[in-house]
Order: structure tokens, then C-alpha cells, then sequence
DNA sequence: AAGCCGGGGTC
DNA sequence: GACCCAGGCTT
């Protein structure tokens, strides 16, 4: 390579680098600015910041919010976190979802408290090897709460760097991925990368949104090769997703005297851990016996149809056919042997203290005892 | 690489 | 309805 070839290739690396640096100025200043006040963005606890980042999670952030603060009133550290019963846990997680980040939460606090004396790691290498935490929850940990350069991509990220760099893979796709991620981590600046990460995803949520980006008030519209090629709207690329299938169940809601009979769903699949109203897949309330008897649901008990739920997961469409009988007693429970479930009990209709989710709530209002104009809407639909 | 895992806001 | 959100784990 002759010399002159050299310097010029240096100097373009080196104006590279120079357009790279005023970008995140441009951006951190423009964060500084017009960041949103979120309750995470007054700590700088690690413990409260890992929280966050977990509840936030495939999770917007204005349904993060009150949650974030009930479990930080209730649990204000991380060694209170761990030694709590997971059933609290799960009552204080109940509504925001998928319920395995509550299990890995409580383990997670259980191996910082047992294996680092209750201090977070700051490197997200470090971070990346405790439960619940993958590349992004450990770059973001390491970078916000400990200002370290680490990158991270979640789906703003990858969305405003595909659109920034017009980068034409599925953005989804593991090729996709790892490019993006190459390029975060080149971005990533030694001087306030937390604010430059929040930045990105703040840029994401606010101006490059997925439908109708606001470029005219981006702060980096001048850098955004999708804006030059006139692309913006067509980037990023994401592959098709296909149609969640219907389910069909049935469900029992079984009182006495203000109790109601509860199953607790084995931890690992859909709703693991939470306590519900013995449900199972069915089409019909005499399809359904046999399975409900195996839930604890006696077959002295009259089931009457009392409505439909329906509740959308993001894998499949569930169809509820609710049923509901007075028990006579409080019979006696054995151990269930329905597959989903693995304990029975008689608890009051709130369920105070345990997981719960929206369906069964949803399901415990359908069978609560009507007001009139509620119960004819009922009968006209079916 | 693909599937599983909630709930809700927005267009 | 469709989209997708401060993703991670399992197979």
C-alpha cells in the first residue's frame, strides 16, 4: 500500500469517527433535553435500575410504572427481594404479564444476595450470567447504573440504528441481530453511555417510531442514511409473524360462602405459578367434567354456563366458557391430577397474596353474580 | 433457528 | 384488526 493511499484511508476512518463523536453529542444533548421523566431515571441504585429493566421487558413503559413502584415500596432492596415468598412476588407482578420474569427476578436477587454479598456486578459480562438477564438487560444494567460502555439493542435500538445505518436485514433474524448489534457496539461512546443508550431507546419511543416516524424534528435526521435514500417509512425490514390459533376451554368458578376453589398452575408453561379457577381445554361444559373433576371440581357440583371470556396471548386466542356452581361445603382437596396444576385451596374471590392474572380475573368477574343490565347483554349474546 | 411466554396502547 | 413494546429461555 503506498503511502498516500494509507493516509487516506486513515483520514477517512478518521472523519468516520469525527461524524461518530458529533452524533453523540447531538443525541445525549438532545436526551438532556427532552427525556421523559420516568421514576427509574431518578436512581442510580443498581437494584432499582435491574428492576426496570426487567419489568420493562417486551413491556411499554407506562404499564411499567405503578408496578415498578409497589414493588419498590414493598421491596426496597435487593436482599428484601430475595427473601420473600415467590407467591408475594407473583401477587405484586400479577397483570404485567409474562410471569417467568417473576420467577427470574426472585432467583435473580437470590444469587446476587447468596454469590456477590448483595451488590450487583457492574461489567455486563458478569450481569449476563444471572437468571432473567440477557445481552440487553445486561448492557443496559452495566451501562446506566454503573457507566460502563456497553451496548445494548432492544426493539427501539434496532429499529433507529437499521433506519440510521439503512441496514436492509430482517431486523428479527439472527443475521439481523448480530448486525445491529455490531454496530451499537461501535457507537456506544466512553462518555455517558448510559445517557447514550437511554438516548437511542428515548429517540425510539418518541420521534423514530415504527409507523409515522417524525424526522422533521429528529435530532439526527441529518445522519440517517434511511431519511437520505427517502426510506425511512420502508425501514426496518421485519418478517412475517403468523396468526395465533384458537383455543377453546372451559372454566369453573366453585363458591361457599364467599370462598372460591383455586388451582395452582405448575411454574415453566403459561401462567406458571399463578393461582386461577380450574380451567381446561374443552368445548363443551360436558367435555370439560372429567378434567375439571382431576382440578378438584366435585361431581356434586351443578355447573350452570354463566358467560364467555375472551383473551388474546400473544401465541394463541383463548375462547372461556365460564361455568359456576354453590358448593354445599367446603369439601375436602386432594392433590390435582389435571396437568397444568399442582395445588388446590379455597381462597377469597381477590386471591389476596398469590399470582393472579387478568384472565382469571376476567374470568372471576364473568361468574361474579349480576347486576341486571349486565346479565341480559349476557343472554342476548348467546 | 424457531417456539414459548401476557397484556395493553395505538394506528 | 394489525402491530409491537427498554427480551429471555428452552428446545
Amino acid at each position: 500500500m503506498s503511502k498516500r493511499l494509507k493516509q487516506t484511508t486513515k483520514g477517512r476512518a478518521a472523519d468516520v469517527a469525527a461524524r461518530e463523536a458529533t452524533l453523540a453529542v447531538e443525541l445525549k444533548g438532545w436526551f438532556r433535553k427532552s427525556a421523559r421523566d420516568l421514576p427509574w431515571r431518578r436512581t442510580r441504585d443498581p437494584y432499582a435500575i435491574w428492576l426496570s429493566e426487567v419489568m420493562l421487558q417486551q413491556t411499554r413503559v407506562e404499564t411499567v410504572i405503578p408496578y415498578y413502584e409497589r414493588f419498590l415500596q414493598r421491596f426496597p432492596d435487593v436482599r428484601a427481594l430475595a427473601s420473600a415468598e415467590i407467591d408475594e412476588v407473583l401477587s405484586l407482578w400479577s397483570g404485567l404479564g409474562y410471569y417467568r420474569r417473576a420467577r427470574e427476578l426472585h432467583r435473580c436477587a437470590q444469587e446476587v444476595a447468596s454469590m456477590h454479598g448483595g451488590v450487583f456486578p457492574a461489567e455486563a459480562a458478569e450481569l449476563r450470567k444471572l437468571r432473567g438477564i440477557g445481552p440487553y438487560t445486561a448492557g443496559a444494567v452495566s451501562s446506566i447504573a454503573f457507566d460502563r460502555p456497553a451496548a445494548l439493542v432492544d426493539g427501539n435500538v434496532a429499529r433507529v440504528l437499521a433506519r440510521l445505518e439503512a441496514i436492509e436485514d430482517d431486523v428479527k433474524s439472527t443475521a439481523g441481530l448480530k448486525r445491529i448489534w455490531s454496530v451499537a457496539e461501535r457507537l456506544v461512546p466512553r462518555e455517558e453511555p448510559g445517557a447514550w443508550n437511554q438516548a437511542l431507546m428515548e429517540l425510539g419511543a418518541t420521534i423514530c417510531t415504527p409507523q409515522n416516524p417524525a424526522c422533521l424534528i429528529c435530532p439526527v435526521r441529518d445522519a440517517c442514511a434511511a431519511r437520505a435514500q427517502g426510506r425511512e417509512r420502508e425501514l426496518p425490514i421485519v418478517g412475517e409473524k403468523r396468526a395465533s390459533p384458537r383455543v377453546a376451554m372451559v372454566a369453573a368458578v366453585v363458591e361457599h360462602e364467599g370462598r372460591f376453589l383455586f388451582a395452582r398452575r405448575k411454574e415453566g408453561g403459561l401462567f406458571g405459578g399463578l393461582w386461577e379457577p380450574p380451567m381446561v381445554e374443552a368445548q363443551t361444559a360436558e367435555d370439560a367434567k372429567p378434567s375439571l373433576r382431576g382440578a378438584g371440581v366435585a361431581v356434586e357440583a351443578k355447573l350452570t354456563e354463566v358467560g364467555r371470556v375472551e383473551h388474546v396471548l400473544t401465541h394463541r386466542e383463548l375462547d372461556v366458557l365460564v361455568l359456576r356452581a354453590r358448593a354445599d361445603r367446603l369439601w375436602p382437596l386432594e392433590a390435582p391430577t389435571t396437568a397444568p396444576y399442582e395445588r388446590l385451596a379455597w381462597m377469597e374471590r381477590g386471591a389476596e397474596g398469590v399470582g393472579v392474572s387478568t384472565l382469571a380475573r376476567k374470568i372471576l368477574a364473568a361468574a361474579k353474580p349480576e347486576k341486571k343490565g349486565a346479565t341480559r347483554k349476557k343472554k342476548a349474546r348467546a
